[in-house]
DNA sequence: TCCGGCAAGGGGAAATATACCCTTTTTTGT
DNA sequence: ACAAAAAAGGGTATATTTCCCCTTGCCGGA
């Protein structure tokens, strides 16, 4: 199956002394050269259409860049490159980034403080099986099924509505900023209160930034 | 100055693929050598107390790892071997933590974003001339100087107020928390208003999230 | 030592803002 | 044309915010 060439890796990640480091890291293992690297997904993206056949067998993504993240280059290469295998590569452990990472497509998911043995493993893994799962993520995958029956799911008024009850407008302004009658905002509030099991707008802030609907 | 020897570097950071990718990169600069790596702030400090006879050229010290983290490490460092050298390095500008790092004696702070150029270059820096600090850093002490005047220093029970402000409590049963009047309540609430410029509770959520004084 | 100031803790009262419940009108999808 | 949402209104009870005042204790200067 290998032919004597090694396997060629692109490496996307923001973080120039990481992505740097990383190639030293991934030629150091022997059977593999990194062919190219992107500072974010606009530009491996770019490459992508310019060189669509170039022969890749193994994308290590970052999920957190400038310009264009990782979850929306997983999404794009979904949809324009699903061959492509991708090892997602993330400082953090938030499921919902992990999970949607996996229903875009993504071959494995490491955590940056991963050892490089555990690596090298995985690079093996994905290149020869096609996929390469930790147990932190597999438990994820397992949770996700059980609890998706009842998902909270917002629509894009109560999204607005929440982006201004973390302000400190008013109801009455947050009203009129979104033309609509006080009493439809409350309205808003008292269904929220009731879906998202709280009982003061403080409680509705806390939900907001702990599900990054707003940004603080 | 120089003897033969290479210049003796420690890595201090939780992301392994990191620091042993780094290291690699390290080592292809040719005149330096990384003697050890640790992957938090307390085995390094275990380290150094076991062995604090050992030269050390320079310290790249991360900013956020489990465990303790790279701000409290800086601070021990401070009180215990001010003579070491650090370079913080971190993913993000949060111009607290920088100001922090800073303050408490690093001689450098880099995002990991840096280019392996500039990188080498901080390295070089550090080590012939004591400090080196990028444009972003050098802009931030300067904005500091100039407003640090009027500090905003918030007091124990303040602090506490603040914490119990973030939850669904109202300032009623704040009060009966704290064993204090609710009119007491009532004039943290006032005072703390006028010394953040905000004009609601909402407000001081948002300012306690975004000040890291509670945690989502 | 006395006195003024000042900070912490507490109070009255009034104006808004929030929260909750229930009903009516308008839109909308099919 | 009809049921289901969405939007809006009425009314009321609490909570929050604002403003001004009072006591007590402590501390530093005259």
């Amino acid at each position: 199956m290998k032919t004597n060439s090694k396997r060629k890796i692109i490496i996307v990640d923001d973080h120039l002394l990481f992505s740097q480091s990383l190639e030293l890291l991934i030629k150091s293992f022997g059977d593999y050269e990194v062919i190219e690297r992107f500072e974010n997904g606009k530009v491996f993206i770019d490459y992508l259409e310019q060189n669509n056949s170039t022969e890749i067998d193994l994308i290590l993504l970052d999920v957190n860049m400038p310009v264009l993240d990782g979850l929306s280059t997983m999404q794009w290469l979904k949809d324009n490159r699903p061959d492509l295998k991708v090892i997602a590569l993330s400082v953090n452990d938030d499921e919902e980034i992990i999970i949607k990472m996996i229903t875009n497509g993504a071959k494995g998911y490491l955590l940056k403080d991963t050892s490089p043995e555990i690596f090298k493993e995985a690079i093996e893994c994905v290149i020869e099986k096609g996929f390469y799962f930790t147990e932190l993520v597999s438990g994820m995958l397992i949770n996700k099924v059980n609890s998706d029956n009842k998902k909270i799911c917002l629509k894009e008024k109560e999204i607005v509505f929440i982006k201004h009850a973390c302000t400190e407008m008013t109801y009455k302004e947050i009203a009129s900023e979104m033309c609509l009658s006080p009493k439809t905002i409350d309205g808003y509030r008292e269904s929220l209160f009731d879906k998202l099991e709280i009982k003061t707008r403080i409680g509705l802030v806390l939900y907001a930034i702990k599900h990054k609907i707003v940004f603080v």
